[in-house]
RNA sequence: GGCCCUAUCGUCUAGCGGUCUAGGACGUCAGCUUCUCAAGCUGGAAACAGGGGUUCGAGUCCCCUUGGGGCUACCA
């Protein structure tokens, strides 16, 4: 393969979407597997509902992810005049015509074409337009639209999709579109059209919601008679909702990039789950958990290995992808994700303890954001009932025995020996021994003592990260609730 | 409604006519470990939407039905 140039075009009206994410990351792996180019287009041709903060929330997801592209990115607006010269060259030809129509015109006929079971599409009222039409029209202070004029006698439009095979339509099907609004700014995909000749795109890899204007597009790419040098297309399947609904803001849910990074998702998670969403390499051997890196995913992907049929978000497998990730991070990495964004207000990192708490709690975290959470009991002192002191195996008088003779033998250890796990545990079970009491009797009732949880790292590990005075004084505390 | 795309476990998918008593991953269940939870390890349950063809042979090819998705704007 010639040295392919791809290009992912997000539109700045709303911060970038997972599905957008998905798309650029497959033309990123397409671009780096073939050696060849990968562009960042804004296509913020949209005037009322683009802005500069999106545009900025999209540049800067999209480098976190590391899908950097490898130019500057281009803008749709700073290049209108140029859009619109191709459109002039289109009205001399006659291959496209202005249209007076008022929206509300418009509007009405749609409805009407509806109610009468027809598919809606543009007349073609404006088509035949003399110059003198034309004129009083423009006297009268009527912006008018550019539309495309569909040849009568196109017939079927076809194109060979990468991934789906031949796709076709009938021309006939298909209104004049407009090309230029009457503000004079192109529609995205005439804008797209001449921005992919002028790029020399190679291939245009988007989303499924794009087939039908493919043949829109296919008719500009004719009418400026670059019908010979189109590019290849692929289109990937949709990403849905758990509802099987497009995916989209709504209960909670979050889909933008910039989201799942506040919540504490790594960007290496993210990418090798979304690369999974509609794609899986097949030489991959058939054993093996699905966790992949960047490099891996450039070595393996394979356009044509994408599948047809939309695929359902499942966040609970992110969340398996993200713990791995987040596991195999040092202590360092991690405190540096952690601190401060994901502690909770008034947390200070006294004495270590979000260090020793990052050992304990990493293995049970599933995003940054679980930290605090999981960790509170570390930074502050935990509250309780006398319930959650009692072994459920046993009974209170037991969990009393345990807990005090534990307090008494814990106090004898030297505090530089505290820093050793074997100690400790060796003197919790020394007190079961000469108690002649169960395990649970003893490291139970210490454990929740320390974490006023029934579930938590063991008593010895949170005996170590509290220290010494810390650890007695939640002890003795807990020892006067039981013994109430 | 019209047009286009699509259909294997709950989910993501492997399968590109015989090797499929359908494989993997997440989730789920059970067990191991164990004071609890997590992690880890081991094992189990779980799917070819339905109906017609083609073929010696169909999850794999064709058609229909049904389901799902997309598009149908002076949005992208």
């Amino acid at each position: 393969m010639i040295k392919p140039i791809v290009r992912i075009a997000p539109s700045p009206t709303g911060k970038l979407h997972i599905g957008t994410a998905r798309t650029a990351l497959f033309n990123y792996l397409f671009a780096r597997k073939n050696k060849g180019k990968y562009l960042i287009r804004i296509e913020d041709t949209d005037a009322k509902r683009s802005t500069k903060n999106y545009e900025k929330d999209i540049l800067n997801s999209l480098k976190w992810l590391g899908l950097e592209g490898d130019d500057e990115p281009t803008r749709q607006m700073e290049r209108i005049e140029i859009y619109k010269k191709y459109a002039e060259n289109l009205l001399k030809e006659k291959k496209a015509y202005y249209c007076f129509c008022s929206i509300e015109k418009l509007e009405e006929e749609r409805r009407k074409q509806i109610s009468k079971k027809q598919p809606p599409r543009y007349s073609g009222k404006c088509r035949n337009l003399s110059e003198k039409e034309i004129e009083t029209y423009q006297k009268e202070d009527r912006e008018p639209t550019i539309r495309l004029k569909i040849p009568e006698d196109r017939g079927t439009i076809a194109f060979n999709d990468l991934i789906r095979g031949e796709i076709k339509e009938r021309a006939s099907l298909i209104g004049d579109f407009v090309i230029i609004k009457s503000d004079g700014v192109p529609i995205f995909f005439f804008a797209g059209v001449i921005d992919d000749h002028l790029q020399k795109i190679s291939h245009v890899i988007r989303g499924e919601d794009h087939i039908s204007n493919t043949f829109s597009q296919i008719l500009i790419y004719e009418a400026l008679k670059w019908g010979k040098k189109m590019p290849e297309f692929a289109h990937l399947p949709m990403i849905l909702n758990a509802d099987r609904s497009k995916m989209s803001k709504r209960k909670g849910d979050f889909v933008s990039v910039s989201e799942f990074k506040k919540e504490g998702y790594l960007p290496k998670a993210l990418v090798n789950f979304i690369a999974l969403l509609g794609w899986h390499p097949r030489k991959e051997g058939k054993e093996g958990k699905e966790l992949y890196r960047s490099e891996e995913l450039i070595s393996l992907f394979d356009i044509e290995e994408v599948g047809k049929s939309p695929a359902i978000f499942d966040k609970q497998k992110l969340d398996y992808i993200n713990g791995y990730y987040l596991r195999k991070l040092s202590d360092d990495e991690l405190k540096s994700l952690i601190y401060p964004e994901h502690l909770a207000e008034g947390w200070q990192d006294k004495d270590k303890i979000i260090e020793k708490a990052i050992i304990l709690v990493k293995d049970r975290m599933k995003k940054l954001s679980d930290f605090s959470e999981l960790a509170d009991y570390f930074f502050e002192k935990p509250v309780y009932d006398q319930e959650i002191l009692i072994f459920k195996k046993s009974d209170k008088s037991l969990s009393q025995k345990g807990l005090s003779a534990a307090i008494l033998k814990l106090k004898e250890i030297d505090k530089k020996d505290w820093q050793r796990h074997e100690v400790i545990q060796k003197a919790l079970e020394e007190v079961v021994k000469k108690e002649k009491l169960n395990n649970g009797d003893v490291f139970w009732p210490v454990r929740a003592a320390l974490s006023g949880r029934e579930a938590s790292p063991s008593p010895v590990e949170l005996l170590w990260a509290l220290g010494k005075n810390e650890s007695l004084k939640r002890l003795s505390g807990a020892l006067e609730l039981i013994n109430k």
